[in-house]
DNA sequence: CGGGATCCTTGGTGATACTG
DNA sequence: CAGTATCACCAAGGATCCCG
């Protein structure tokens, strides 16, 4: 092979990187149940500021992910949907989502079982 | 349901939010083909800082989906591996990985159309 | 409503030096 | 070898204001 997924200029890597994005993936994972509004989609993503989301659209966009689409009123609505290959994306990273969701009990568990071993080494 | 993924007090997006950090998948999957050393993981990471490396695998090993294994021989010898937790994400990233593979080239082409129409509108 | 421009703060990042 | 500590730096992110 020419060169492996963790080399800095590995194609597949750079879109690793930017799947790596927690707002984007949180963009993509919302708008999986349909087509969502700015504000909408502001508001279902808890806690992304407007530039950020801006900037996140633009990117998706732009990979071809999301598709943007202006409609003519007044005041201007602007509808994001997902492509088609933005839809092979979010079943993927709806795998992602529910590893997550079965795991995260175990994931806590460990964490306050490391947390107990740090603070039983600083007091023993 | 109580509350969705995309709440910012979710528990799964608390484990969301963690994974959807580059090095931590590059180093989760750097480990997938087994046990590497320190200086190992740091030099098949491309580009990762040692500072940032030790962070990421502390994180990881906290949440339980890094085992840290250090051997008393001298000089000290550090072993990272993959918790049977670990070895159940990784291959969830895995499938995300070789979507990037198959797929990069569509984004590439996605990009480069997005690309022409931006400066095709400045231009005219 | 959607989003660009601006300012300002935070924290990620790299380089360097040091320890066990 | 496997880190920790420190510093200088820059870019990402939040908050705010404003316009079409």
């Amino acid at each position: 092979m020419p060169y492996n997924v963790y080399s800095r200029n590995c194609p597949a890597r750079l879109v690793l990187d930017r799947l790596a994005d927690k707002w984007a993936l949180l963009v993509i994972g919302s708008l999986r149940e349909g087509t969502l509004r700015f504000n909408q989609l502001r508001r279902e993503v808890d806690g992304v500021s407007q530039k950020v989301l801006s900037q996140t659209l633009k990117k998706l966009e732009r990979d071809g992910i999301v598709a943007r689409t202006a409609l003519p009123t007044v005041p201007v609505t602007v509808e994001y949907a997902l492509t088609t290959l933005g839809t092979t994306l979010a079943e993927t990273i709806e795998h992602l989502s529910s590893w997550a969701e079965s795991n995260m009990e175990e994931i806590q568990a460990a964490q306050a079982r490391y947390d107990r071993r740090e603070t039983a080494t600083v007091a023993g």
